[in-house]
RNA sequence: GCCUUGGUGGCGGAAUUGGUAGACGCGCUGGAUUCAAAAUCCAGUUCUUUCGAGAGUGUGGGUUCGAUUCCCACCCAAGGUACCA
């Protein structure tokens, strides 16, 4: 024994001295890095060493870290950027490339509910496992500034960010938010008429009298309405397995993303996101970045952006026929004049007008509204801008005069509004810009006024439509049957039918509404409609195939030109009337653009599409009765869930108003609950804490004992008798993406404690120059980090409105798995369980099922084993094989060599319940497994863990084959198997710089220029590939290029350090650690990251003489090698003089010869 | 249905502005080395073939001296989205 260990052991050490010994090498210089601090970014004032240098900031998309661990399809965008990033470095510049954790989530919670065990543990020893196995693979993450979105430190950040979202308002006239102070003073001032934001729908007009006369209760109740994030009432998606809303991107097919649980539409007050405020720029600026189109167009469809026209549609009531109404003629003459000294003024403004009233005045004594307006007119002590008096409507429009004076006019407004007319105002930007929406306007307003004498019941039904062009196509108007005009319109004959359909469609469900998009469905309510051209009287019905919550809800059917809305009429028999020229429309709608005509449409006769959009929408808003609309599909966000695991809202609640924490008191720190299931009373999980009320007067948190109103957050507690100053906390947490939004700012300055980050950092590192990571996140994260980004910038928080200026989505890298197969022999005659488990090989089942033979027929080739095996067994059926008759099973890819044979012995340990199982293997001796490619994941035994390739070929070999498997953007498959080629690549690499004896380190710095030749071209043509392909982030060919270089190096025998050490640059990014080695072997002291990239230089690659490729007719047939000094003729002479061109040609005459000098020959003929 | 991306050997993939299709690697075959295995090294490996050559980049057309690359039509796969008016 002692003898045989001797003998062994010498020549082991002398191999060990020239082998390359990764996993030393690795653990040496992932200690170094981590203790010089190597990859440390600084902020300015810079080091010395930097100064200068341009920023680049390189960032991942953070992860979630999950109890599972990494598999290798995770670093593959970590080791991407990773190049890029050490690249830079080298290229000289100052390198932020930072890393952390998206801790908060639902997974964590999930456990928590099963195991009782914290979530903050689990996620603990989550992050544990995940920094070991990223510090294995040789990352340049600088570390200082790691950030953990369920971190304090953090998350109130996230708070603070909310508080600022919830003191902003949109304004659309500056375009962007301001502070809510700004929208308090215009109330003050002038109350809200005038005040353009993006805000609920349902906000009353005020004046600044009212405003100031409310209560501070009122008053916040409205502010709510303007707010960024609000509270509110409204439709969510509730997943009752779950526990908690989803947010839209949540759910995929009617289902959660997350366990594929029902979702179901139910109303709940939550605090929102006002992200619409935010679409046309968040569409806009799309186009600003650079990011892939896929990812970019599902942005864009998710927004929504479509541009078509309001139409409102009179509703004629059959119990109000017309006519019936007041004659009017003698009303409108009364023109009760209010004597007094401003007479004269009134006169005198008749004369100057400005150009908006000047304008409007135009439009409104023209006899377009059918009504008599007055303009400069006296009422009361007042000159109003027109009046129409028989419908008591005032109409004001925003002059210089009145501006100075803006109180008196709030306070005339309420004088006059008491004497019962209406005031509404418009600026004179909209006059001039569009009096047509204008017009349209105060046309509503004189429908809706008390006095109203007009045609119909003052009922409108507003539809919104991308195709006004058809709207002498609209046979009849479709409802969505939860359209508020609904009951009100419906006949007493179809009550009966309508509320049936209604409460019919109320119980299906989401899904199973989206499932039966085939079934169609809808009532007659009784109640038309009046064309608002041709006046002709048009059917109400409603249909659950529109949709209340987009546009308006309700739609103008044109069943010619719409596929739906052909369906439906064809199935009630309604009529269908074709608008298009020369359109066949028996069979189905006509939905193109491009090559309609309109015809049997009035003034749109014959004009195409473009021209018809055109005049009918000049057409529609010149009439009044609608006007020009973008619309967007996209709806505000919901903020609220109902789980503990998330960031808490700095929120309490006082009168049922929520109110925001200082942010001198922040961060609100998550409660202990002894639960994370909701309460008994259906309260989130935060229910359940004890300590979880805010006391106002001493602001932190305090037992919930203090609290005097057990109140309902987010209801009014009128009964509050005593006010102790305790109040309750929001039990709702933030989403998943409250902390993802914004943390590529933290990264800057990431352990700020009295900023979310300082303007230093901000304006240095700016944006986020090349971010990688997933497409799943394109309109999830992506969206809504894009939005906080917007609102961040308008507020003077950050210096840019877009935060990633260039996006590559990697692709997933998917599971090749391993099947064994069981072979189902004598199903009927044996019980299942006397049945021996017989495994087959592959191989050698595709060849029995290929002969249509059973495997006792077709065995005279297999081993012994089988043989045997197969006399053992009596009850097989001599029946035809077929594929049914073997069941593929998941083995575990672990158990499988290179070749696809299976590790028979480690099966059967691996399976307890295949302990006994026998294989029929082939005639080779082993079983062969099937592969099939699919997604990576535990179920399939196809999970690769990088620590044990770590263990097995190095971090190196590792990065680069996840770079050589192909294209970062496309999906790939995994096959371990692979990883030889390059792991023997770096062992070449290695020899080519130990070629002294035993493989001691050899590299010369005199070498002889004949021997340099050759290798600098190679070295120059590898730097030239590298770094066009670092350009373009193609990693896959840069690995092959250093294979062919390294290669050709060897071959050339090359010793020189002019080209090794350029060399090891070259690879550094890639592979980091034996490119350390090699450079301190070279005899640097310093580490490589920062060395100079080499410098291309063209010169070593000018070649004298060029192999032409000697095509005929394009097809290449054989290759000469002629000097590239030669001209076209020459070329041609000595082409046409070599033997094998002719006897390519066979005695023809070529027609023609095309010569591309440096390029091709090609001869024709 | 619509939008996007893609389709090249047994496999992963390469081919830069239209100019030698299959680089590089895996696997496979044969050989060297070894008692043997592993490792390493060398040669071959798109298909057909009468060994001269011929065909070939999802299919069918087109432009061109020449097309994986450009144009038209279609087929298939993956991802996104969907009664969105």
């Amino acid at each position: 024994m002692c003898f045989l260990t001797l003998r062994v052991t010498l020549p082991i050490e002398k191999i060990n001295r020239m082998s390359y010994h990764f996993n030393e090498i690795e653990a040496k210089w992932q200690k170094y890095w981590a203790e010089q601090k190597t990859f440390q970014a600084s902020n300015p004032p810079l080091s010395r060493e930097l100064e200068g240098a341009p920023k680049f900031y390189v960032l991942d998309m953070f992860p979630y870290p999950s109890g599972a661990g990494l598999h290798v399809g995770h670093p593959l965008g970590y080791i991407a950027s990773d190049i890029y990033a050490r690249y830079k470095r080298h290229k000289g510049f100052n390198v932020l490339h930072p890393q952390g954790y998206d801790s908060f989530g639902l997974p964590a919670e999930q456990y928590a509910i099963q195991t009782g065990q914290h979530p903050a543990v689990t996620t603990e020893e989550n992050i544990k496992t995940y920094r070991r196995q990223l510090d294995k693979i040789g990352f340049s993450f600088d570390w200082s500034r790691e950030v953990r979105t369920s971190d304090p430190n953090y998350y109130k950040w996230t708070q603070w960010i909310f508080i600022e979202l919830f003191n902003s308002w949109y304004n659309k006239d500056s375009d962007k938010a301001e502070d809510i102070s700004t929208l308090i003073t215009i109330f003050e001032k002038e109350g809200n008429s005038k005040v353009k934001a993006v805000a609920d729908d349902d906000i009353e007009l005020f004046a600044a009298e009212q405003w100031n006369a409310f209560s501070s209760v009122e008053q916040q109740a409205i502010l709510l309405k303007y707010r960024l994030t609000y509270l509110s009432e409204t439709e969510v998606n509730w997943c009752p397995a779950l526990g908690t809303v989803l947010a839209n991107d949540e759910i995929v097919n009617g289902v959660s993303e997350r366990g594929g649980h029902p979702v179901v539409r139910k109303k709940m007050k939550q605090w929102s996101m006002r992200i619409s405020a935010y679409a046309q720029r968040l569409l806009d600026g799309l186009n600003t970045i650079d990011w892939p189109q896929p990812l970019k167009d599902s942005q864009s469809n998710w927004i929504g952006r479509s541009e078509g026209a309001m139409v409102s549609f009179k509703v004629l009531s059959p119990a109000l026929s017309e006519g019936k109404g007041v004659q009017s003629a003698n009303y409108l003459t009364g023109d009760p004049e209010f004597a007094g000294v401003n007479l004269e003024r009134a006169k005198e403004m008749r004369a100057n007008p400005t150009k908006a009233e000047a304008l409007l005045w135009e439009q409104l004594k023209s006899k377009k509204l059918d009504i008599k307006f007055r303009q400069q007119h006296l009422i009361e002590a007042y000159i109003v801008d027109f009046v129409c008096l028989s419908k008591k409507l005032i109409i004001e429009v925003d002059g210089e005069i009145h501006n100075t004076k803006k109180e008196i006019d709030n306070e005339r407004s309420l004088i006059l509004e008491s004497k019962g007319f209406k005031v509404i105002s418009f600026t004179n930007e909209e006059v001039l810009g569009n009096i047509n929406k204008v017009i349209s306007t105060i046309k509503r307003e004189l429908e809706l006024a008390p006095l109203s004498f007009g045609k119909g019941l003052g009922d409108r039904i507003e539809v919104f439509t991308t195709r006004p062009d058809t709207i002498f196509g609209v046979s009849f108007m479709t409802l969505a049957p939860e359209h508020e005009l609904v009951s009100k319109i419906t006949t007493d004959e179809q009550k009966e039918a309508v509320e049936k359909y209604i409460k019919a469609t109320a119980k299906r469900s989401e899904l199973d509404r989206m499932a039966d998009v085939k079934t169609i469905s809808g009532v007659f309510t009784g109640a038309y409609a009046e064309h608002p051209f041709s006046k002709a009287p048009i059917p109400i019905w409603i249909g659950d195939y529109v949709l209340a919550g987009y546009g308006t809800g309700a739609v103008m059917s044109v069943p010619c030109g719409d596929q739906r809305d052909y369906d439906f009429a064809k199935h009630f028999n309604i009529e269908i009337p074709n608008i298009f020229e020369g359109i066949d429309i028996s069979k189905e709608a006509f939905a193109d653009k491009e090559k309609t005509i309109i015809t049997n449409s009035d003034f749109l006769n014959g004009l195409p599409y473009k021209k018809a959009m055109k005049t009918i929408i000049y057409e529609i808003e010149k009439l009044g009765v609608g006007y020009k609309k973008v619309n967007f599909r996209m709806r505000d966000a919901v903020f609220s869930r109902q789980r503990y695991w998330g960031e808490p809202f700095p929120v309490y609640y006082k009168n049922g108003l929520p109110q925001m924490i200082d942010e001198k008191y922040l961060p609100i720190r998550l409660p202990e609950v002894e639960k994370y299931l909701p309460t008994e009373d259906g309260k989130p999980p935060l229910g359940n804490a004890t300590h979880w009320a805010w006391d106002a007067k001493n602001n932190s948190v305090v037992p919930n004992d203090g609290l005097v109103i057990s109140a309902e957050r987010g209801t009014t507690d009128k009964e509050s008798h005593e006010d102790n100053g305790i109040y309750p906390l929001e039990l709702n947490t933030m989403p998943g993406w409250a902390g993802s939004s914004w943390y590529f700012n933290r990264y800057m300055d990431a352990n700020n404690e009295t900023e979310f980050a300082s303007k230093e950092a901000l304006h240095y590192w700016k944006d986020v120059d090349l971010y990688i990571g997933g497409s799943e996140h394109a309109t999830g994260h992506l969206l809504y980090s894009r939005f906080w980004q917007k609102f961040l910038f308008d507020k003077g928080l950050v210096p840019v409105d877009e935060y990633a200026k260039k996006l590559i989505n990697q692709g997933m890298i998917l599971g090749t798995s391993a099947f064994v197969y069981r072979w189902e022999y004598s199903k009927e005659n044996v019980a299942d369980t006397k049945k021996k488990v017989i495994f087959v090989s592959k191989d050698v089942m595709d060849k029995v099922i290929e002969e249509r033979n059973i495997i006792e027929n077709s065995t005279k080739k297999f081993n012994e084993h089988s043989i045997n095996l197969l006399g053992s067994l009596k009850e097989i059926e001599n029946d035809e094989n077929k594929w049914s008759d073997y069941t593929p099973i998941h083995a575990d890819v672990s158990l499988i060599n290179t070749s696809n044979e299976l590790d028979i012995e480690a099966f059967k340990k691996w399976r307890p319940e295949y302990k006994d199982a026998e294989f029929i293997l082939n005639d080779g001796g082993s079983y062969i497994v099937g592969r099939e490619v699919e997604k990576m994941s535990k179920s399939k035994y196809n999970v690769v863990n990088p620590d044990a390739i770590c263990e097995q070929y190095g971090a190196d070999s590792l990065r680069l084959y996840e770079m050589f498997l192909g294209p970062l953007e496309q999906a790939k498959p995994w096959n371990t198997a692979g990883i030889t080629g390059v792991h023997s690549f770096l062992k070449k690499l290695w020899k080519l710089y130990h070629s002294g004896e035993n493989g001691a380190f050899q590299v010369s710095s005199s070498p002889s220029l004949g021997e340099l030749g050759e290798g600098l071209k190679t070295l120059h043509k590898t730097i030239k590939k590298v770094e066009e392909d670092i350009g373009h982030f193609s990693f896959n060919t840069s690995v092959s290029t250093f294979m062919i270089a390294v290669n050709e190096l060897t071959a050339q025998k090359c010793r020189s350090k002019l080209i090794l050490e350029p060399l090891v640059i070259l690879i550094s990014p890639y592979a980091p650690h034996i490119a350390e080695e090699l450079w301190q072997k070279l005899g640097h002291t310093e580490s490589i990251s920062r060395a100079p990239f080499p410098k291309f230089e063209a010169k070593y690659l000018a070649e004298s003489n060029k192999t032409y490729p000697i095509s005929f007719n394009g097809k290449m047939r054989f290759t000469m090698d002629l000097s590239l000094d030669l001209s076209k003729e020459e070329i041609e002479t000595a082409v046409m003089a070599h033997e094998k061109t002719q006897a390519q040609l066979q005695g023809r005459i070529p027609k023609k010869v095309i010569i591309v000098p440096g390029k091709i020959v090609n001869i024709v003929g």
